[in-house]
DNA sequence: TAGTGGTCTAGACCACGGT
DNA sequence: CCGTGGTCTAGACCACTAC
């Protein structure tokens, strides 16, 4: 960093070879939280235009390596946070040091995309409560719980309150809970999702779909959104220790 | 697409806006397969420079609905694929309709972070096998299965045969399998990796890595790499059906 | 070889954050 | 207010694919 070093032309790209020598320099002479440059300088110091650098950082930026912000600057990004996706409380009852605070609760007609994962009718009512999970005081993902109106009828109960959504699920897995499976893909944060991970539209968000099967049908949907930068989603059957993440 | 909609100017971005419409437009006028008009001609139509326009498309291929090819153009892409990650087979053993196939096998000083993930000296002897998933005729992952030489000496029988990493795990299981973790998270495929699938460096993966915890040890470490534009990873226990992805 | 997406430049202005 | 990252432009040339 201390360098200035001219980007040579290779094989490959200008903007890679940067971020490769960007990747060295905050692992080697930055430390988590520490601020970079900006983007002028530094594309002066590398001797690219700034849209080039700026390439180099939206990888280290979709890496999870930097967090960049309009106003404030670049700084290096801590290690990844470690999000619990336990079998048994299927991520909604509390977890260990991140809590959850209820966002929102509605009942309305069910959205298409919802509809068709749950296989039911395109204008059926769904209740839905939205909750927003924390870990380490930041806002870390976005969980959306759908409902049938058809499958639990009390609607009021599940606005008021920040844990009767745990105790529908808990309702349902005594009842009749067939199964339950659960996908994990790559999305990205539209409008309002973004405004609560505090991220620009377009981010990358790592989306954990559940579904509870009862009766042959799909008694409750679980969205998960969780910011893909900076948490890594632990599926552990067991708790077997494994060191964290060599950052 | 008809429309020579020129992009209005609105409080959200021009590209953000693009991509909705595009989105769209590929929703309803486009089959999965299908090329779009190239980017110069787009841009145009659009009345914005083809870097605003490239952004938009940029966004689409990281969720998936584009794939672009250098040469060729831009086609939209169909649902993603569902891979099984299931609980009981390791996602080694092979399954259903993909198949693996062997890519190399080295005994080698365990690189940095994988000493740091399973607890080695830093210097220590591990075998890597390296497999290749496919599914529906296409590379689809890259699985990396990592044994310290000091767990199981047999060096060459790893190299020679597809099935033998799958019997190593098959071992390890029998003997002193006390427990299995896994996480999920957000990477870009490198040099080599993005080669293997197929795809530019700097190419969104979904990280896959499987501890496998005997006598309080680390026994055995897979790290399976997924092209995050096509695959959806399905973790369900039990195979409730849930209708495929609503593109 | 023609046409495609990929890279790169050198500017400009805007929106937001902290002072 | 100033400095930051975010958006946008209008070019240019390169690398690859398909024909």
């Amino acid at each position: 960093m201390a360098t200035t070093a001219t980007v040579e032309m290779t094989a490959e790209p200008k903007y890679w070879h940067l971020r490769t020598v960007l990747l060295q320099a905050i692992d080697s002479e930055f430390a988590a939280g520490q601020t970079l440059p900006n983007e002028r300088e530094l594309s002066a110091r590398f001797g690219v235009a700034r849209a080039t650098l700026r390439q180099a950082l939206e990888q280290l930026e979709l890496e999870g390596r930097l967090h960049r912000k309009r106003g404030a600057g670049t700084v290096v990004a801590g290690p990844r946070l470690e999000i619990a996706m336990s079998t048994h409380n299927e991520g909604w009852p509390g977890v260990d040091l991140g809590d959850r605070q209820l966002v929102d609760g509605t009942t309305a007609p069910v959205p298409a995309r919802i509809a068709a994962q749950m296989g039911l009718r395109p204008r059926a009512m769904v209740h839905r409560v939205r909750r927003r999970q924390l870990s380490m005081r930041q806002t870390v993902g976005i969980e959306c719980l759908y409902v049938p109106r058809a499958v639990v009828p009390r609607v009021p109960e599940l606005l008021g309150d920040n844990r009767r959504a745990g105790l529908v699920l808990r309702h349902l897995r005594h009842h009749a809970l067939e199964g339950m499976s659960r996908s994990v893909e790559l999305g990205v944060a539209e409008a309002e999702e973004a405004r609560l991970l505090e991220r620009p539209p377009g981010s990358a968000v790592l989306v954990v779909t559940t579904a509870y099967a009862a009766q042959g049908r799909t008694a409750a949907l679980v969205v998960a959104t969780y910011r893909a930068d900076t948490c890594r989603l632990a599926f552990g059957d067991e708790p077997v220790s494994v060191a964290r993440s060599a950052s």
